[in-house]
DNA sequence: CGGTCATTTGAGCGGAGTCAAATTGAGTGG
DNA sequence: CCACTCAATTTGACTCCGCTCAAATGACCG
């Protein structure tokens, strides 16, 4: 982690009226890639709102077994726990700069935040679904449509994360996700721009490829 | 989930009595074993509390895959969706009744329902953990715990569903969910009293079990 | 150009799945 | 109370998808 990156988490301001105003002057945070936001067992007072990177949530067991529960992109929101502390990992993939929003004990915040949740939610329990019950290659056909949808929906886009954080993600390994890549790529579903970036050439069977 | 996850989990519990009083005259509903209580794309309007009985939340792919996400248990309240319909399908286990509370569009519960959506959403991304990284093994003697301390950690207790939900719940077969507990069966760390009541012989060992 | 790290590719293995048969057990009617 | 039925569960034999281990290739940077 980034000392200096950490230093800037902490500014911020006490007192947030709303969550999100759209002419914001809340505080803003940078941090650099691979640097913690924060870390279990903290504590959790701060919602932030991605203006530019990626982040990922993260666990892992003791013997190093890693699970990435969620991704978050530009213009999404993470940080909202049920306790006090935080239950995971929250490390920027790429240089990242957040607005970070502080949660007064009563205010008007709730509805948002309740939709923040109830999202939040779901989408832990359809991946559930993903991890549970699909092939590795219906696992990474819908990631990949995934990003490209939560990117605008364009036709190539950048991965901002590893092969490594796509498998555990996707509950897979790296050599798993790999080969996966290569098979699409072989079959001309997808073109490999660079090793980040990808090109959707066959939207169309590459969602008939998930379950 | 972990089993030493679920201790951080607890700090709001599912049991929101403030929501339900106890002397409620909301209707009381009840379902017999194997019924549907909701499906998938049906208005969503109201939250369910568990009074006697025990509930599935599942979702199928095209092909009859089937993932269950949740279990409710007496005493806990599901039902609660992002957008106006539900996502999956809810259905009684065993005979179940329930209180049912529909939502008026704009009254005092969000705190309550701020705090079932949080806590919902730190189970499912638990169990991303689980299925996503661990091994049969794990899961089952995790799910076992569980299942343990939700029923007032009781040496023994019954299980509410079939082997097949356990299964689809864990993201493994019935055969090898079978397999699994007769291992612990012959290592004497449980007994199965009969098909569905388990007796946990050593709790110890078994936490030993979970990652 | 050499070093380091991420990714890809190859070979072989193993845990969980599949398919099939045996067994248990909960109902049901005689 | 027992015999019968049918579904749920268990057990066995074998397969296969994804994992492990290992080596090669590629990307980036000083």
């Amino acid at each position: 982690m980034t000392y200096a990156a950490r230093d800037a988490s902490t500014e911020v301001s006490p007192n947030m009226s709303s969550v999100f105003p759209s002419n914001s002057s809340t505080p803003l945070s940078t941090f650099s890639a691979g640097s913690e936001i924060y870390a279990p067992r903290q504590k959790a007072s701060c919602l932030y709102r991605i203006e530019f990177g990626a982040v990922r949530l993260h666990r892992m067991l003791s013997d190093g077994r890693r699970q990435v529960v969620d991704f978050y992109l530009a213009g999404e929101t993470f940080g909202f726990e049920v306790s006090r502390t935080h239950s995971f990992f929250a490390e920027a993939m790429v240089a990242t700069s957040t607005r970070t929003h502080c949660l007064a004990d009563n205010t008007g915040t709730q509805p948002e935040l309740l939709g923040l949740a109830l999202h939040g939610m779901l989408r832990a329990q359809e991946h559930i679904l993903v991890i549970g019950r699909q092939t590795a290659m219906e696992r990474v056909a819908g990631f990949l449509l995934d990003m490209s949808d939560r990117q605008g929906g364009l036709k190539h886009f950048d991965l901002p994360m590893s092969r490594l954080d796509i498998a555990d993600y996707l509950g897979l390994t790296i050599e798993t996700v790999s080969r996966v890549f290569a098979k699409l790529r072989a079959s001309g579903l997808i073109k490999l721009r660079s090793i980040r970036c990808v090109e959707i050439i066959e939207k169309t069977a590459l969602r008939g490829l998930c379950a």
